[in-house]
This record gives structure tokens, C-alpha cells and sequence, in this order.
DNA sequence: CAGAATCCATCACGATACTG
DNA sequence: CAGTATCGTGATGGATTCTG
């Protein structure tokens, strides 16, 4: 189980969007690198909408990633915190750009009804 | 239909990767920012294994993300060449450092078995 | 050549319930 | 609190066939 991986990849990006395709994983990674370390239910309400089920298989699959380190402490009640390793935080300073580039695309998109404000480019289909 | 996601981002990563989240878009930018125009014979041989509703799903996805320009000849036989428009390159440009992430990551793979990895460059004895 | 259409397999994702 | 187990569903990806 867990991830029938890519095979061999072709390039870089493909192994990069490997590790970060799943719907909370780029989430993940952002909160983690806000809050530098986190608990599950922090996580959890870190994420609106997330299920139990897929924060802690995300969750598992960015340790084996080596992506996130997990730490559990053996106390009554039980507490586990995550945070980024040093791959992580690579990996997320790496996604620095994209997500600059993404805040730039949730700002055309809000001013995409005004069609004054773009002139270079809007390929118009007739 | 095309995309029913799309909701309220949370943060850029969330809309970026929601514009690159598919199977084959990753090499498809790079194969268009590789070789600039590409045709659809063309890119389908560059991306190996890839089906031809893929493709078309794929390159559709994201001409309508203003990523990808479709330009159409009609020709007798029928040519369609495919680029970048401002928006894909500048997105190409933010997968940049991505990329190089994930080749490291490659590499660190073919290592992998060495359980003692860390802050050390070996070059690839073979 | 560049696709559209159809059918089918898989899997990512989610809701719910149970546990140490 | 921090999970695990099970089940169900729609989206995603693929093989094949047909067309202008």
C-alpha cells in the first residue's frame, strides 16, 4: 500500500509534485512552517475540513517522505508533535516562489471580471 | 466542468498547486518551456506513457488556467501548436527552484540505502 | 494529425465507529 | 488525545474506438 510511487521520474518537478500532491499537503507544510512545531489536534483545526483519517495518512507519508519529523512523548495523555526536518524546510523554501506566484493568481482571479485591467495577454476566442 | 475545485484558497501554495496538480502538467510545462512551441504529436512523444484523452484533458485544464496558448491551423492536414503565454512562463519560473529541489531529491534517492546520509555530498560512484 | 466519445479500473478522499 | 479500522463514493486516469 501507501504510494504506488511515479517509477523513475523525468524531471525534477515531477519528483517535487510527487511529494506535495494531496489535497492538505501544501497545507501541511505552511502551517508547519508558521507554527515551526504543532500537535495533531492543532493541526487539525489548522486545516477546516480536513478528516482525522487523511491528516494522519498525509501526515505518514510526509515522514516517509522524510519531509516531517514526528515526536511522541509517552505520557498519559498522549501527546505527539510534528515539525519540519531539514528536508521539509527545503522543500518549503523551495515552494516559496510557487506560492508567491499562487497569491499573484488569487489576485488576477478576483480581478478577472474587469477586462480593462489586463491587456497583454486574454487569448480571446471568438 | 473542467474544475469544480477552485474553492477559498488558503494560502498561495493551495492555488498553485491546484493549477499544477495532474498527472502529466508538470512535464508538460517543461516540455513547452523546453522547446517553446511544441505540437500535440509532439508533446506526446515527450511525455511517455501519457494517453491522448490525458493529454487533451491536461493541455485543455490549462489553456483555460491561462497557462497554455493553443493556436490552431487549418491546414488540410490539421496542425495544433502548443506554448506558453506569459502567465505559464512566470509560472515555469516559480517552479524553478521546485525543480532543483526535486532533483536533489533524486539523487538523494539512488542513495538512499545508505541509512548514514546527511550533510554530505558523495559523488556517484559508477 | 488532432482530437472526441465511450467504457472501465483505480484511488484519493471522506464519514463513521472504535481503541490505547 | 491521537490515532486505527472499515466502508463507500466520486474524481482521476487509461484503453479503445471513431471522426473531420
Amino acid at each position: 500500500m501507501a504510494k504506488p510511487r511515479s517509477g523513475p521520474y523525468i524531471c525534477g518537478i515531477d519528483a517535487a509534485l510527487d511529494v506535495v500532491s494531496g489535497k492538505w499537503k501544501g497545507l501541511i507544510l505552511w502551517e508547519l512552517d508558521t507554527y515551526d512545531v504543532r500537535r495533531f489536534a492543532e493541526l487539525r483545526r489548522g486545516l477546516p475540513g480536513v478528516s482525522e483519517k487523511m491528516l494522519t495518512q498525509h501526515l505518514r507519508e510526509m515522514e516517509q517522505d522524510g519531509l516531517v519529523h514526528r515526536e511522541v512523548y509517552a505520557e498519559v495523555p498522549p501527546r505527539v508533535e510534528y515539525s519540519l526536518t531539514e528536508h521539509g524546510r527545503s522543500l518549503n523554501a523551495a515552494l516559496g516562489p510557487l506560492g508567491r506566484w499562487g497569491m499573484d493568481r488569487i489576485a488576477r482571479e478576483r480581478t478577472e471580471l474587469v477586462e480593462h485591467r489586463d491587456a497583454e495577454i486574454l487569448p480571446r476566442p471568438s
